[in-house]
DNA sequence: TGTACATCAGTGAACGCGCGTTCACTGATGTAC
DNA sequence: TGTACATCAGTGAACGCGCGTTCACTGATGTAC
């Protein structure tokens, strides 16, 4: 709660972490984040952060558990509430960009194995499951909905990763965002017969 | 070339590197390979490795590069030449079922940031793309081949992924064939009209 | 077939490093009277 | 409003660890004569 900008007390430490955490992500895009030097960036001692988080394992899983509340921003911002296949491609572009714009982070997220029991993390990616299965339900009724949103996620996160790791071309924005479009076009089309088949 | 079970000389130390390297894999699920571990784990001093090995990133390009050509083993396995959606889908699952096997192999080769100048390793991942490409290419005659094999790719790779996260139900083999197995379907439906579309 | 010698693949000690975590501590904060 | 004291959030030294990598070395191998 108090400002203390360079008292004894921190004011929060908590959150500072976290923020460290984070730029130290962006900067150096390797996703081995050291608690010492979450300290270091966040100007503290380095057994400081252990009022916070009991262990190296519970920072990372909040910065997890963040970088997923974040990815749930970015894709609402990109359509709040997608109706048609367009708008619902368009939050499938806003997917792949979260993880080009932030690479150590997103490895974080899904490319670490980390602790299963953490509630916070967790509980963020159950909502960002949820998330998915939701618009693609509100897209198009589909016989079997569960199963199509489990597809379109993995399409969409397999994308992520194989751009993430240069196996497409990421060289431009236009680039990426053609090839979301058209792989989800393409997945669409199958559950949607009214739609251009065949074209 | 020589036997040398337990004497001054190895015989082959570069080929026990590359099978210890892929044991500590199997065994500690860690992507956190070391040098130190794998020459402890073949027998040898610390250093020994370096007479075949530049530095800890050689190595580690040489098993990434061994696990993709074990991948384009177990898929060509799978089906040696897919023609029908089924048959892709087989393949599909294979792939998906490696991952599973293989975690660590699996993180090293895909989920890792690595030197992406190593021409045995790029060699390897190219290898596979093509594959993939070919196979997609053989089953359908898209319009565009180029962006169906990329979604299909794309999908796999990412049912892969979140199964490893645990973000889809993988308690069974027969759980995770049957969601890779109705994905493909749904993704090839789009682009073979003759298939049973809007079933 | 035997010997001299170059080459090659190992050894083992040592370097400096950053890490996670513990511990006893101390200074600041806030609350009860 | 002022003081005593409990609580809380930091400090800093220290631990033991495994790591990547270097270096001078040594023992085995193979080749030339």
């Amino acid at each position: 709660m108090s400002r203390a900008s360079d008292s004894y007390h921190h004011g929060d430490l908590r959150a500072a972490c976290l923020r460290a955490a984070r730029e130290l992500l962006e900067e150096d895009g390797s996703a081995g984040l050291s608690l010492r030097a979450v300290a270091r960036r966040a100007g503290v001692s380095a057994t400081a952060p252990y009022r916070h988080y009991p262990d190296r394992e519970a920072l990372l899983s909040a910065v997890a558990a963040e970088g997923y509340r974040e990815l749930a921003a970015d894709l609402t911002a990109a359509h709040p509430s997608p109706t048609t296949p367009d708008e619902l491609a368009a939050v499938a572009v806003a997917y792949v960009r979260f993880a080009l714009d932030h690479p150590a982070m997103f490895r974080v997220m899904f490319a670490e194995p980390c602790d299963p029991t953490n509630e916070d993390r967790v509980a963020a990616t159950a909502a960002i499951s949820q998330y998915v299965r939701d618009i693609v339900r509100g897209v198009l009724p589909a016989a079997d909905p569960e199963a199509l949103s489990t597809a379109v996620w993995a399409l969409v996160h397999g994308l992520a990763f194989l751009h993430l790791d240069g196996k497409l071309d990421a060289s431009t924005p236009e680039a990426v965002s053609g090839q979301v479009r058209g792989a989800v076009a393409a997945m669409l089309a199958a559950t949607a017969p009214s739609a251009q088949v065949g074209a």
